[in-house]
DNA sequence: TCTAATCCTGACACCGGTGTCATAATGCCC
DNA sequence: GGGCATTATGACACCGGTGTCAGGATTAGA
């Protein structure tokens, strides 16, 4: 089998090859019988452009890197989930890059992750969105990128987010709602910006329904499964022990509802527990965790459609975007006897 | 900045560039003078060679694909760890593409892939590395590729696996042990060979201890959490119902905890679960899931570093690996009262 | 010291596309 | 029909590397 270049093309269709190339590009300034007929021999040969060597002459690659260090995995599926959706439609590719955010030489890095690949542009997972040395160094360098979110809304780039304030403001006052006065908060890593989102949240939810807030209910987690034990059993340790746990991710509110149960607590009935995200592992347990559902594979999407699309052709205008995120109310939230 | 390109590094250096170009393959016949010079020019200039120029005078791109069709995200992210690490140390990329094993069009969507990413080789995940139509186009294309956790063995390929019967055997063993007689079985899914593995593991471990199999202990399951509850329902519906249940991977085994606990059952005490995988679930529940731990990220990089030294250089001689796996016992199986 | 074998090196074509620019073909208007 | 603008097309260099091959330099052997 003969290898179908851009040159045999040309060839059999009488045309030189940089007709054919018009052809392939949608370029204007090609008569529509010339158009036919290499179109039909396209076809004839089932022929392929060769993406190297469009990416060479173009020095683009076609490659989106997606940038993570997330402690929960089923969100870089999810990201990764939404990111692939919008490279197909478009024919770009996802290269996946997991990375430290506090590691020494993450901008070393990521630079020869650049040299080496020469991405057109990269998603930046949280919490890269918010890490500015790093925003900062792709703008020098002129990597195009898009935010995924992030909090910073001043930058003039592209940037897709859901409201986490709102969706922690909406979950306490689900709680509240239910009859809680104490409830416990375990917060995220610190170097996410959902972290102060979902605090915040938290604490207008309490302020707008008059409950004082007390430092002593609020942990400081990282998202991680193992953060949430030891939060949980600073939390469950309180006396008078809390009747609401409010954690910043699912993963942490599963731990708390394991060593509740461990400790022979029943969930919801002595204690309720609220999780964030709609982790798999929030249907997965029982009883079913109450979270907020927050659109992450949309959101990817969207960002790595909006990114792809800056790449052909470079807008100024910044894109932001707000998404909305859910309550979901399942089995480990219940009126406070 | 001036880009740095192999024609900047030649001309500082003195040399042509094809010497530069020897130089960074290392390829011989370069006197140890002149590679010096090449190399401090190197350093000067902080030059690093496009990929995209070698890939098209190579006709390489320097990426491996990762397919997948596996409805456990866990598993998923576990094989990209391990790929991930492989294609690091060898300076490869990895693209993942996620497809349908039954899909109509699967072949034309590889054939796509192939056709626009010119990948170098393609790691073939569970159920993949199973499906002959797929290894066999792959054959005639002559692309190379690597298959993990697959259970053919008569080829001539790169594979690695683990020994799912073994494990199975002793994890139906170690219930066996504890006293259980009536133990349940969750199948997976019918187009991963591990199901036929496991379900061949526990047969063995019943026979060999003298416990006639009954067919109507056995559940059709298909990994998936969902697939579970509706084993767990049929075989919590039993009557007698089992003293234990041994679910094909962890989230099927989660799914029977859950049911299982949603009806006031107490495990282990009432009954006990093993699961297969640990998949992260397996200890983010209460109880904690008895089951087999497998070397997935392991597998996974064993079969890409060996995918990636085939394609510098073509062997012959095949790779076969089997890895051990091993019984991690946890709170959800407990002795027989 | 001369010859042959071996080692180094560079010129040049090539991988498969795209950008630039010159030129040929066509269309339009008076 | 002549003059001019516009459209269509192709020749050619170029992207940044690698493969081939020829020829000069060096070494070894006689």
């Amino acid at each position: 089998m003969k290898k179908v270049t851009i040159n045999s093309v040309a060839t059999h269709a009488g045309v030189s090859k940089k007709t054919v190339s018009r052809v392939l590009n949608n370029e204007p300034n090609v008569s529509a019988a010339t158009r036919e007929k290499v179109l039909k021999v396209f076809k004839e040969l089932d022929y392929t452009p060769n993406p190297i060597a469009r990416g060479l002459a173009q020095n683009r690659s076609f490659i989106i890197g997606c940038l993570y260090d997330n402690p929960s995995k089923s969100y870089i599926t999810r990201v990764q989930t939404g990111a692939l959706a919008a490279c197909k439609e478009n024919n770009y590719n996802l290269l996946i890059h997991p990375c430290e955010l506090r590691g020494e030489d993450l901008i070393n890095d990521i630079d020869q992750l650049l040299q080496t690949s020469r991405l057109d542009g990269v998603v930046l997972t949280p919490p890269f969105g918010d890490f500015e040395t790093l925003v900062n160094f792709l703008k020098t360098k002129k990597i195009p990128y898009a935010r995924v979110a992030s909090a910073l809304l001043e930058d003039d780039s592209i940037s897709v987010r859901s409201n986490d304030e709102q969706g922690a403001f909406e979950i306490t006052e689900h709680l509240i709602s239910l009859g809680h006065k104490s409830i416990a908060f375990i917060k995220g890593h610190p170097d996410h910006s959902a972290t102060q989102q979902r605090f915040k949240g938290y604490r207008r939810a309490l302020a707008s329904h008059g409950i004082e807030f007390d430092e002593r209910l609020v942990e400081e987690g990282n998202f991680s499964y193992h953060s949430g034990v030891d939060s949980a059993r600073s939390i469950l340790d309180l006396s008078p022990r809390p009747t609401a746990v409010f954690a910043s991710n699912d993963y942490m509110a599963a731990a708390v509802l394991k060593l509740a149960t461990q400790r022979q607590l029943r969930v919801p009935d002595d204690i309720s527990i609220a999780g964030f995200d709609n982790a798999p592992i929030a249907r997965h347990i029982w009883p079913g965790l109450t979270t907020i559902a927050q659109p992450v594979e949309e959101m990817t999407k969207q960002a790595v459609t909006q990114l792809i699309s800056h790449i052909s052709q470079p807008q100024e205008q910044p894109f932001q975007v707000t998404l909305e995120s859910r309550l979901i109310t399942r089995e480990s939230t219940a009126t406070l006897k």
